[in-house]
DNA sequence: TTGAAAGCGCTAACAT
DNA sequence: ATGTTAGCGCTTTCAA
């Protein structure tokens, strides 16, 4: 829709569309005089250079796709946001593709985010074994990174959480505050999330409570399934509750307290991943953090990495360090919420990435 | 990246690159037998059109831009997934910006969008007034469609649900079930939503308890401030609180309950929007359902009538029936949740949308 | 119905 | 340091 062109910037400022070009984009050295006159040219002609020609030319359209399973994922907009930001912060813009956690729509939005011809690819699969083959094809076409949740090994590089480091945080905590009797409501099945929190709580808690491995119920990552594990798990009378996610935690509270258990005087409770609902809850949920902006910042980090040419190296996966966000649902009376901090890790580099805003 | 082009697709069909355009686009009529080598040899060399090319050619990038606030804003995710969804079903992308809440960073994402060429452009936007030069100067430039929030009259055509419609249908419910004595917990300021919904309550308490009108509190859409109302409300009483969103709901169940109060028993809350912690709060809560597909479906159709031409006309208003979800937080006893569908009225115009899935 | 040719607006060689 | 010339991959006149 932009009408007035570089040549007509050229014609205005008295010379040749290249010169205007290599000023506007500042490709090459050109005369300052010269360099004065194509800018007061495109500025009082209201010039906007038009970036799919551009991309045409360059073969870079300065734009990068993000596929997710699902926007409505209570823990995905702030990741959304965090890679936004990051990406208009260095002038590219973000093509957003909703997979409604179905792996066949994810092959065609992918598809049509390559037709796009994106310069790269964020992807969150929507499974650990059904993505498998789309993200690995797509990988081949165009640097690509893997967010949030892996798929399987040697596909691509991706970044995550260190989902162990959080669980060693919140039983560290728990125990600290004189927490004996643990017990944890997990998701089942093979999802890198499920996997390695349920086996981090399982590699941690052998120390602390030797009987907690039999107080273990698994289901998926729904509030409802919080609610049914929470009765089940009762009876035990543990006075800690570990859940593998925030909605599982909001539902394990809401049923422990109408089976009339005092949380957290009597019994504790914790999640993961710090959506908003934990702050909002009652009582604020004692949670993990993930640190959206550093994964964002990470993420993009590896694909400018790739774009600059590294594309024949190995595949890095990158854990970030999570933070513990202590609540009222783990505080033994009403002394309020705060946060502590925990040390960042990375693995296997250890580069320490940019603070979260 | 991708390598094979209308050229070679040419070469290996023995026919010119026009007709296999035409072919694969379906501009123009081709001969059967020449349509079916064509396609066979596009299938067999794995062709992916370049969609940056096309775009340059045709000036349509099939792309549209989406302009929202704050992503994190627990309401618009399910307004991008119904718009995402609408749009790649007819082949198209979906270019998001996040303004941070910021009017200086919503131009930036305007102006940038604008540069990459889109479509056209949907946009909520973040200040009813000091959106409004940016988006006037933008709907001059590309078919533009305001949802969910207005920016001011005469300024491009407008999607929204009906908030007075809503209001109205609570003021109903609440009555209906016995409820005499209203408070209202409201947002203060000249965002649409928060004078419409204001408005509204006030227009339809009069004939139910004409006391009312002393008993509201209006300060913004947030659980902070729903529990500050909350408290400052209940000395007086109330048998219903009726909010201008969910947000406020929920803080005010969380003091009424702490303050002692019997929700839904003695009081009963009711919030606005239907966002996903609405059905996981405790207890859950009625709530008015914004129908965010039919919005996006709205939004699309008044888009693609302006991309088809009618550009010169008057801009329209569409405003949407809301759909009233009783849940426990106004239900007498513990009769569970059900749902009461509401007429949907349309205006000005009086078409029936798509239902929503 | 099909082909040849001319660009869309820009950048990148290649000249100068 | 600047201008000239080719295209990027596609769609769309214009002829045939």
């Amino acid at each position: 829709m932009s009408e007035v062109t570089l040549r007509d910037v050229a014609r205005v400022s008295g010379c040749s569309v290249a010169t205007v070009s290599r000023v506007l984009s500042g490709t090459r050295p050109v005369g300052p005089e010269t360099a004065r006159r194509v800018r007061a040219a495109a500025e009082s002609l209201g010039y906007r250079p038009n970036q799919v020609a551009r991309a045409l030319r360059s073969r870079s359209t300065g734009t990068i796709g993000l596929v997710l399973p699902q926007i409505t994922n209570p823990f995905f907009p702030s990741l959304v946001r965090e890679v936004e930001h990051a990406l208009h912060a260095g002038g590219r813009g973000l093509l957003l593709a909703d997979c409604d956690d179905d792996p066949a729509t994810e092959v065609d939005r992918i598809t049509s985010l390559l037709e796009r011809q994106v310069d790269a690819l964020l992807v969150i699969p929507v499974d650990e074994t059904h993505s498998r083959d789309a993200v690995a094809l797509a990988a081949s076409r165009v640097p690509l990174v893997l967010l949030d949740r892996a798929c399987g090994p040697g596909v691509a590089d991706s970044v995550a959480v260190d989902n162990a480091a959080g669980m060693a945080l919140v039983l560290d905590h728990l125990a600290g505050t004189g927490r004996r009797r643990f017990c944890f409501l997990g998701a089942a099945g093979t999802a890198s999330t499920a996997v390695e929190r349920r086996t981090a709580y399982e590699t941690g808690i052998i120390a602390l409570d030797p009987l907690a491995p039999g107080r273990v119920e698994l289901g998926d990552f729904s509030v409802e399934w919080g609610r049914a594990a929470a009765e089940r798990i009762w009876p035990a009378r543990p006075d800690a509750v570990v859940c593998a996610n925030d909605l599982i935690a909001v539902g394990a509270v809401q049923r422990l307290r109408q089976l009339g258990a005092d949380v957290p005087g009597e019994v504790a409770v914790t999640g993961f991943d710090d959506i908003p609902m934990a702050s909002l809850s009652e009582p604020t949920l004692t949670t993990v953090r993930q640190p959206a902006a550093d994964m964002a910042a990470e993420a993009l980090r590896l694909l400018d990495q790739r774009l600059a040419g590294r594309a024949a190296e190995a595949h890095r996966s990158v854990r970030l360090a999570p933070e513990l966000v202590v609540r009222a649902s783990s505080t033994p009376r009403a002394v309020g919420a705060s946060r502590a901090a925990a040390p960042r890790t990375t693995i296997p580099s250890s580069r320490s990435p940019e603070e979260q805003q």
